[in-house]
DNA sequence: TTGACATGCAACCATATGGTTGCATATTAT
DNA sequence: ATAATATGCAACCATATGGTTGCATGTCAA
């Protein structure tokens, strides 16, 4: 409940978060390792500090991470939930067409051929 | 097969395409009539043709789309399998935490009330 | 207390992105 | 043939984006 409140609406952050190859880094490396802080996650990515700030900023408006402020250090954990309500949905809305696929193929390649 | 050869390397183009409200409109699109013609696409997204074109470009470097030239028409289909992809191997990757989340949670609140 | 450490904040920059306009080309229909 | 239709291509523009630098603030340890 916690973690679903912000994310239902808006699928957008998410997509956006997850467009960039940092961030994806960035969540393969909580994904190892939770909670890491924002200068260890800037030394072990090779990022500048205030790179890694930024996109994390990013994935925290899509509920991809948690940060929690200890003394000076800020800790992120990571919240799979958004991501695999996306999954759920755009899966379910494609899932279907997997069957179908070889006939369009084949839809598709008669029409290729007809052209050539 | 046909549809995997290009896709398995690069996510990257795959995510990039989603990242886009404007392209997920046109997957929505193509999922509700497949074939559908670039004008008529821009016709009923009510986006310029030349918007459409360059979105097009995007979705088919991911490999989601597969135009199709027949005569002056460039019929337009949907292939769901670089998504499908993706979606299992993000899935797989972050399935597991799914179980450890409220420990995670448990963990986080712990250590604000600690602070506050 | 004081210096080292961790982070926040703001300005700046180069490039990417989404979109438009204008024109060229190719195909279909009358 | 000729006009309408469908698309391609290139230049241009405003804004978004990822990244940097410099400085300020806050926290811990000696």
């Amino acid at each position: 409940m916690f973690c679903m409140k912000r994310t239902a609406d808006n699928q957008s952050s998410v997509f956006k978060a997850l467009a960039d190859e940092s961030r994806r880094h960035l969540l393969d490396k909580l994904r190892q390792q939770d909670g890491l802080t924002l200068s260890v996650l800037s030394r072990e990515l090779e990022m500048s500090r205030q790179a890694v700030t930024k996109h994390l900023l990013i994935l925290e408006a899509a509920n991809l991470v948690v940060p929690v402020q200890r003394g000076r250090n800020k800790h992120h954990y990571l919240n799979p939930v958004p991501l695999l309500q996306i999954v759920d949905r755009w899966t379910s809305r494609f899932r279907q067409l997997q069957a179908g696929v070889l006939i369009d193929l084949k839809k598709q390649l008669e029409v290729n051929n007809e052209k050539q």
